[in-house]
Parts: C-alpha cells; structure tokens; sequence
DNA sequence: TGATCACGTATCATATAAAGTTACATGAAA
DNA sequence: TTTCATGTAACTTTATATGATACGTGATCA
C-alpha cells in the first residue's frame, strides 16, 4: 500500500476550516482534498471525538473546527486519529528465543524506537497555529490572494 | 501488510552465518528463521551483489559471508536490500499547488526527513560486528551453550 | 555420464491496510 | 415532508511483503 497520508490530509483540511467562516461539508473538503466525502467523515471522526471539531447534520451542516490552533499541536492530532504505524520497518519477532535474533531485536529496536520518538516530539512541538501562520507566510509571499485563502478550485 | 522484516531477517541470517564455518544453504537456513527458502534467496541477493555474501551451487554449496564485520554496518546493509521504504506515512501530495498543503507538506516533511535522516545514522553507527558480540554476551549471560549458538533447533 | 544438490528466478497465491465507492439510516433545516 | 448532510457498514481497489510452486542452471559425486 502506499504510505498512509490521513494525517497529512486532516491537517490540510483543518487549514481550510480554519480559513472559513461557516461550516464546511464532507462534500465541499472532498473537493478540495481530490477524494471522497466519505474518506473525510472517517478521519475526521477521531478528531470529533477528541473536541478538536463539530459536526452539525441537515441544511447548513458540515465541519467546523472548534479547538485552539495555539493549543493544539500535531502530535494532538496524530493522536486522535488513532496513532497509525509510523514505521515501515519491524522487527521480525517480537520475543524470540534465539539469542542472535534477540541482539538483532535490541540493536534494531532502539534505533526505531529513537526515530519514532523524534517524529513524535517534533509533532509535540508544531501547533495548528504555526501552520496556519506559515501558509499566511506564503499566501504574503506569493503577492496577495489568487484565490482567497488556497489555489484549490473555489 | 505487516511490517517490513527485511532487514531484522537478513541480519539474524548473517549472524548466523557468522557463526557457522561452512556454507549454510537456503534450506538451512529458512528452517532456522520458520519460512521459505525462497524468500531467504530473495533478501540474499542485494547482499550478494554488494559483496558482502557468496553463494555456491551444488553439493556443499550454500551461502557464506565473506565481508568484514567490523567494517560493515546496518546502513550498508539496509542498502544493499535496496532501501526499503522507512516511514509508514508521507505526505498526501509531493508537490501541491495548495499553500496550504504546501505548508503541512513543509512541516511534515521536515519531520519526516529528520525522522528517517536519524534512523539511518543509527544504522551507520552499528557494525556486524558490535550485534555479533552483543550476541555472545547475551550468549555467556545465560551461562554457557544450550545450542551451539543459537536456541533454534539444530 | 547421469543423478542429485543448491542456487536463480519467474509466477502465482496470501495477507494486510489505506483509500475509494456505494448504499442506506438518522437527524436537522427549509 | 422534502432535502441536505452526517454516521456507518460493506465492498472494491491498490500496493507490497511474504509464502509457495515450478523449473532452469550449474556444480558435485557416484
């Protein structure tokens, strides 16, 4: 399969909620995000359940986001969507009995486990609101609105 | 799928190796670590393209290592299975014209990159030889042989 | 020389998980 | 009560490691 993207789409979604005013629906992200409604509603789940957004059925319904983009950081986000793998890479066995295995389990366990543990305190130190300030740096930088807060189709 | 065990199997199957002064065949081999000698001949192969094992046809053939285990490390090995892939996760989009993602892609992706940058320094930092002494530690720890060097079955 | 052994490799099957899709129930607003 | 939008289940698709079968090649041994 190719590598897991949810958590590289929640955020661009969150972005753009974060652009709106109103509420956006699955449909409308969908768009944006060049997939399916339906792939939005399940990442977006987690998130809900976390308080990170709301969610309103019927007319006038959709997305909005209802946390704090100073307070909240990727790691928060990653979170909620429920800690995917972050490494491709394991190790064979997980408690073998062999002793060669077992010295190859330790050298290679602490190297993945140094690397997820630096993902995972970079995500601890990224808030929403960084991001966010970082694409009001581009859309600065790029010479004012092209189209109002994303070059997506309106 | 699973994670990738690639490097975890090749490495159990070069200490083994290590271990051993006559050629051990594929079939041996893929006994001691519970599959099949096809994958074993499949993860051999960059291996032996690098140099770093030979392998024999016919009678008393089988695979031997011949490289210096103090000289070659994790990274070189990983490299010879032809890199496989790291992280489980990436960006949704390698280069969008979104501001947005491009902000996401921009802070993911430096942590992704440090993530990876910092696993393959591990690995270059490990030797053959440091995991094969490690083995023997752990191998006198436990108060001498109860197999030979391993506790797969002879 | 011929039988056997072991690798080299193509091919197909299996398993897993994300992503895409369809379908339908639920609840809210017009 | 019709329409809209979410919530979810179920199925399909795709990608990749792994498992397995089959057969060709070359080397050794009787």
């Amino acid at each position: 399969m190719k590598r897991d993207s949810r958590l590289s789409g929640v955020l661009h979604v969150l972005l753009h909620m974060a652009e709106q005013s109103g509420p956006q629906t699955s449909e409308t992200l969908a768009r944006a995000m060049d997939t399916n409604p339906v792939v939005i509603r399940r990442v977006m789940a987690g998130l809900r359940e976390q308080g990170f957004v709301h969610s309103e059925k019927g007319h006038g319904g959709g997305w909005t986001i209802v946390c704090d983009l100073e307070t909240v950081r990727l790691r928060d986000i990653y979170e909620a969507l429920g800690r995917p793998e972050i490494l491709a890479m394991g190790n064979r066995t997980d408690a073998p009995g062999c002793l060669v295995e077992q010295a190859v389990n330790a050298a290679l366990g602490q190297a993945f486990d140094d690397a997820e543990a630096l993902l995972l305190r970079r995500f601890g130190e990224i808030t929403l609101a960084q991001l966010s300030a970082d694409f009001h740096a581009r859309l600065t930088e790029r010479g004012g609105a092209i189209t109002p807060e994303t070059s997506h189709a309106a």
